[in-house]
DNA sequence: TGATTGATGAGCT
DNA sequence: GCTCATCAATCAG
């Protein structure tokens, strides 16, 4: 499978969001690929968006936001990890959040590295994909657009513009009402729906 | 099946 | 100290 070229995230967030589903993210352990294909993703604007890690300032956490497109941005929440990809220019803050994959590969790997291991549930939501892939803050500022790198982002399935679902961004305290988040309509492994 | 709630720890001020 | 881009257990119906 092709590694996705640093280009293709070298754009707006918001068309980078929408084109990455169908993609395969690939998470390399011990020389096994672990795989799944990306269903659900959230953009972050540049500048203006509030809820946006980079909005207030640069720190020293969201320093890899403002570099390079398709290096990774793993960070913790309570006791969790999130993965996003940066996108935009250098000192372009855009990113977007990988919320949910469908498992394609490896799902023993998967079941072992989650508590409660139903199929279902393992990869339906940015915390849970991150512990079935062993993503952690190790693999933060990895480059997702390199064969060496033991995280990356590979062609997948092509998915037609009517099979994407547009809707609210979840789990944010902030600029809730932009519609931001993009997932696969009738995929059975794309997060809880919002209410 | 859907909504609510408590546990949780890093990062920032 | 307070915030938070979460999860899983719990409870109501």
């Amino acid at each position: 499978m092709l590694t996705l070229k640093q280009e293709f995230f070298k754009r707006e967030s918001i068309s980078v969001a929408k084109d990455l589903l169908g993609k395969y993210l690939v998470r390399e352990i011990d020389g096994v690929n672990i795989i799944g294909k990306i269903v659900e993703t959230e953009c972050y604007l540049p500048f203006i968006d509030p809820a946006a890690h980079s909005f207030i300032r640069k720190t020293p956490r969201t320093a890899v936001l403002f570099g390079e497109a398709g290096y990774s941005y793993v960070y913790s929440i309570h006791k969790y990890f999130c993965l996003n990809v940066v996108c935009e220019a250098i000192n372009i803050p855009g990113s977007v959040l990988i919320r949910s994959l469908e498992p394609i590969q490896g799902i023993d790997f998967m079941i072992s590295n989650r508590l409660k291991g139903n199929k279902r549930n393992l990869t339906n939501g940015p915390g849970k994909l991150c512990q079935a892939l062993q993503i952690n803050k190790k693999l933060n500022s990895t480059n997702l657009v390199s064969d060496l790198s033991e995280l990356k982002i590979t062609e997948g399935d092509f998915v037609p513009e009517t099979q994407i679902v547009t809707t609210t961004r979840i789990g944010i305290s902030k600029a809730q009402e932009l519609p931001l988040r993009f997932y696969i309509k009738d995929n059975e492994f794309v997060s809880k729906l919002k209410k």
